[in-house]
Order: structure tokens, then sequence, then C-alpha cells
DNA sequence: TTGCTATGGGATAAATTATTCCCCTATTGC
DNA sequence: GCAATAGGGGAATAATTTATCCCATAGCAA
């Protein structure tokens, strides 16, 4: 792995809610493992801005986090099916405060955005 | 500024929020100016961690998303207060959010994050 | 005159995160 | 034998974000 050289600090609510949650992708993958696409190959097409192997590396990091469970079907092909644990869907709500805000403000947001460079 | 070269996606809500709220420190900029540290060196206290030169930027981009506002008085030495615009003042509830299922399962958190490296 | 004040910002290095490319597994079907 | 399948991961490199350093402003006080 990669060895930080800048420590964490996980002081408050929100530091540490950020260290599960920062990852390009990580909040998409919840959302969509929480509709139903529990296959990798599905997720891709859901996300298809991601490379493969970034999405294979932040499933991992959730898995780590005891927010996704991963189950893989001894088949050939394989056959793997991610869900979310308890743990994991605690936190759909809280995505969906998040995903609420931006569609509640997407008009000013994009512009705003779109505006500086 | 630094101009990207690989293309942001604005498609739903939840890009549209990232792309204001991510910054290292812009969730906690927001919170200190939301709890009256308006000045500039108050805001650098409460967040230690943070260079100075980081908090400026990141200032401004909140600034430049009409997330806060800035206020320079022409005194010398300089004398500046920031403030959330009433747009700002809606990500409040959002952070709160955040920050509560951090607290609600720090223990948790904590030995999940610093188990792996 | 020198230093202090609070703030801003350019330049460059370092850290971190994500992308690209390419190879690997073991079976079924042509 | 050879491609197709669904998924995994190493290595190198590109992209992006933060950090470090250091200089600048303009009065007032020692």
């Amino acid at each position: 792995m990669y060895e930080r050289k800048i420590p964490l600090n996980l002081n408050c609510g929100l530091d540490l809610i950020g260290e599960v949650l920062y990852g390009k992708w990580k909040i998409r993958l919840l959302w969509f493992i929480n509709e139903g696409h529990q296959r990798p190959s599905e997720l891709q097409r859901k996300i298809p801005d991601a490379s493969r192997r970034v999405l294979n590396i932040q499933l991992k990091e959730l898995e780590g986090h005891d927010l996704v469970t991963k189950k893989i079907y001894p088949v050939v092909p394989p056959k793997v099916e991610y869900s979310l644990t308890d743990f994991g869907k605690t936190l759909i709500p809280v995505i969906s405060v998040l995903g609420q805000w931006g569609d509640d403000h997407a008009e000013r947001l994009r512009s705003l955005i779109l505006k500086d460079s």
C-alpha cells in the first residue's frame, strides 16, 4: 500500500466521515450498490467515467471499512456481488441529503461552477 | 489557475455538491465561519493543520461559489471578515448531517480507519 | 530604522489520487 | 487449439491537490 507522509487527523465526526467517504467514486458506488447494482460490471456501466481499476480499489477500501461486503461465487467465469452492510446502509440517508442539496440547487451550481475556468 | 485535463461531470446532484465541497478544508471553513469565527487568523487558529495558503485559496473558491462573502476593512493592518451567504447557510444542515454520522459512529470508525495501514 | 501587525499571493516542491496498459484465472463452446 | 467470459491486480505515469518558502502592504511604536 501507500504509506502516508502527512498524518491524518481523526478529531471530529467530519474528519471521520471524510476518511471513509473521500475517494472520487465511493459515494456513487455506495449509492448504486444500494440501488441494486451489485456486480462489478454493472457498476462499471453505471460509472463509465471511472476506470475499472479505481472502482476495484475503492470497493476494496469500502469493504475494509465495513461499508460493503463482497460475495464471490466459485464459478467460472467468476461472479461477484457487493452488498451494503448494515453499517453501510446508515450512510444512505446521509448521501441522500448530499444529493438532494445538489439537486435542489442544480441550476445555480452548474453556472457557478462553469464560470470559473 | 490550473487548467484541468480531465473534464468534470456535473450530471447529478452528487457531482454538483462535490464540486463545491471537495477540498480538504472547505467543510471546516464553512462550519467555523458559521460558528462566528470570521477572520482569517481565527480560522487559522481553528484549523492549525492547514497552511495559511490553502485556507486562502479555499476561501477564495468558496467565495467564487457564492457560499461566503468577504468584507475587507480599509485599515492597516488589514482586517477581513468572512460570512456565509444565504446560499452558504443552506449547506450548514447538510454538513451537520455529515458530522453527526461521524460522531455517532466515532468509536467504530476510528478503529476501522486505523487498522488499515 | 527596525519590527510588529493581519492579510495576500507567486513559485516550486511534495504528496496523494487516479488513469493506462497489460497480464492472469479456468471453463465452455466453436 | 483459441476466443470469450467476469473479475483481479502490478507497475508506471499522469493529473490534481496541498504544502513550503518567501516576499509585499502601510502605518504605529519602540
